[in-house]
DNA sequence: GCCAGATGTGAGCAATTGCCCGCAACCTAA
DNA sequence: TTAGGTTGCGGGCAATTGCTCACATCTGGC
């Protein structure tokens, strides 16, 4: 076998059949060594690697009644239609690790449903993570429209490219977003909003079923700081006009009303309003980004969330 | 949270935690001993726990290119409509370990399907072993048919019933057939087979889109003899005359044809005949089952297949 | 009420794993 | 061709894990 296998294996191949061999066949990595004719080390090396490039992947096929309690609490109290509570991994551990999975999860669900659907996209980290921990399935029926442009003001493309790699894993239609995510001044924002395709993409996405979005946070490190989208200056004025968070760029205050100054007149991205039949998850846990959760949540602008224990349980209290 | 967690947490919430700790957020068992307040040695017999009834699924989310060459190769050869090759886990090892993973990702792109379809399962270990390894979702557009009764000829049902735990996966309707597999007299079966709610389910397997059938052996040890379906005696008998597997107890010789006489006009389950529009998929492998299947794909009895690296490599040559 | 068996617990130890290090092979550019 | 850098390899060792054993605790039958 190995012998055949040298010839057109590439390294990931090798990866994937010792992590095979580790995880399913439930082998010690000499054994794997011995099978693949590989030094022990080796094929503890292609293990890790098989971990690290996400080509091994680990779902939990339980729900905790813990868990279950916390959405149950979560939907009652903020009148939610869909809430799903992830295991933390304890305090010092990035919960973005915890939900990721869970959101894939509930991602995967809406995909599976039968009639079309056009499912809409935020953009960051947290979606980032979700989509890497999310299965390849063919379905066609449903399309993917981008909720914002995720282009740096530089013009590179942030590494944090939702909406392909769901494409790419779904192979359903997809309509990205080939904007910034906040223009230089309002006159760019509307004319960058006015091009054709652009609109085509804008109404698409207003009117999706589903729209799955990430949190940022005003209070710390805001995302929209960390990757450049705003300067230091712009946040604090935002924080001033009483900011406590920001959905696909659009920044609302702790009753979770959108401003109506500042940075929001830049952003190129749809602003997702409240519709009863449309279903608009937040993806989002952390102490910092809880009173950006809540606020979001007191004011309607979600109507779904995935978050983790700890943060539920602060949401709660 | 531990606190908490005592009241309501069941042996398997916990089981699950620590599991959830240990593979999403990559702990050592002294930290998940930690965080939950319990011993490390109790933190790792919750893991082992958690895996052993089945809370942690593992998937590999990578094509060898190696497998989809033997794949393309098979659906040549064979002229068949779908094959999936799972990597091998060795030679000594149970190769329905590998199967199964492969096949339950199968059988969940079937369910995903947006049309509404009537799916056939059979009976058996490997397909018992698919659905351990399939994710629950809820596909309701779908119907679920058993092709075959699976009581023992002393009534007690055996311990592989596929199709209820399917249908508790997936909450599609389904239709069991409470029947034997094998009747004890010709007469006693059409007997069986003319009960007005059997005349239906068998109508329904009939007619489905879709089956997955696992194949027996006639060699070695066979799982209608192991299983208590058939004497040794019955089975020498099914030998002389030919056989030298069977799919949902038809026994067929080794040109892939039914046979017409000795036990199988006994068998009460639906004899799956080839029809182009349907798919009908073998979940087998491992050397016992070689000439079974190379039978049942000479004769067309299925133009599907999901098996094993070691197995499609002999059915190639 | 008491005993047998089942179930669960921590100690201790051997097997397994993760990782750092020095070495060698292989590029790459001068 | 050679110096410098990069990559990958196995040795070796410390950390982690799996497992057995002896003992405690619980449960149910008599």
């Amino acid at each position: 076998m190995s012998r055949r296998e040298e010839e057109t294996a590439t390294p990931l191949d090798q990866a994937a059949r010792a992590a095979w061999l580790y995880y399913v066949g439930g082998a010690t990595q000499d054994q794997i060594a011995a099978e693949m004719g590989i030094s022990r080390q080796r094929a503890q090396r292609l293990v890790a690697k098989a971990v690290a490039e996400g080509l091994i992947h680990v779902r939990l096929e339980h729900r905790v009644s813990r868990c279950m309690e916390l959405e149950r609490a979560l939907t009652r109290k903020y009148g939610l239609k869909r809430a799903r509570v992830a295991l933390s991994l304890g305090k010092g551990a990035d919960p973005v690790k915890a939900i990721a999975p869970v959101a894939a999860e509930e991602l995967e669900r809406i995909f599976a449903t039968p009639e079309p659907l056009v499912v809409a996209l935020g953009t960051g980290r947290t979606l980032r993570a979700m989509v890497e921990e999310m299965r390849a399935i063919d379905c066609p029926q449903h399309r993917i429209a981008s909720l914002n442009g995720n282009m740096a003001p530089d013009g590179t493309a942030s590494a944090f490219d939702v909406i392909m790699r769901v494409a790419d894993k779904v192979r359903a239609r997809h309509y990205p977003m080939p904007l910034p995510l906040v223009a230089a001044t309002p006159e760019e924002r509307d004319l960058f909003i006015s091009l054709p395709p652009v609109v085509r993409a804008r109404a698409l996405a207003e009117n999706a079923d589903v729209a799955f979005v990430g949190v940022g946070e005003m209070g710390g490190e805001p995302p929209l700081l960390k990757d450049g989208f705003l300067t230091a200056g712009e946040i604090d004025e935002l924080r001033a006009q009483g900011a406590v968070g920001e959905i696909t760029g659009w920044s609302y205050d702790d009753s979770g009303t959108y401003l109506q100054t500042g940075a929001n007149a830049r952003i190129a991205g749809v602003r997702l309003e409240r519709v009863a039949e449309k279903l608009i998850v937040a993806i989002a846990a952390g102490a910092k980004k809880r009173p950006a959760i809540k606020a979001a949540l007191k004011g309607g602008l979600v109507n779904g969330l995935i978050t983790d224990e700890i943060t539920a349980e602060a949401l709660l209290s």
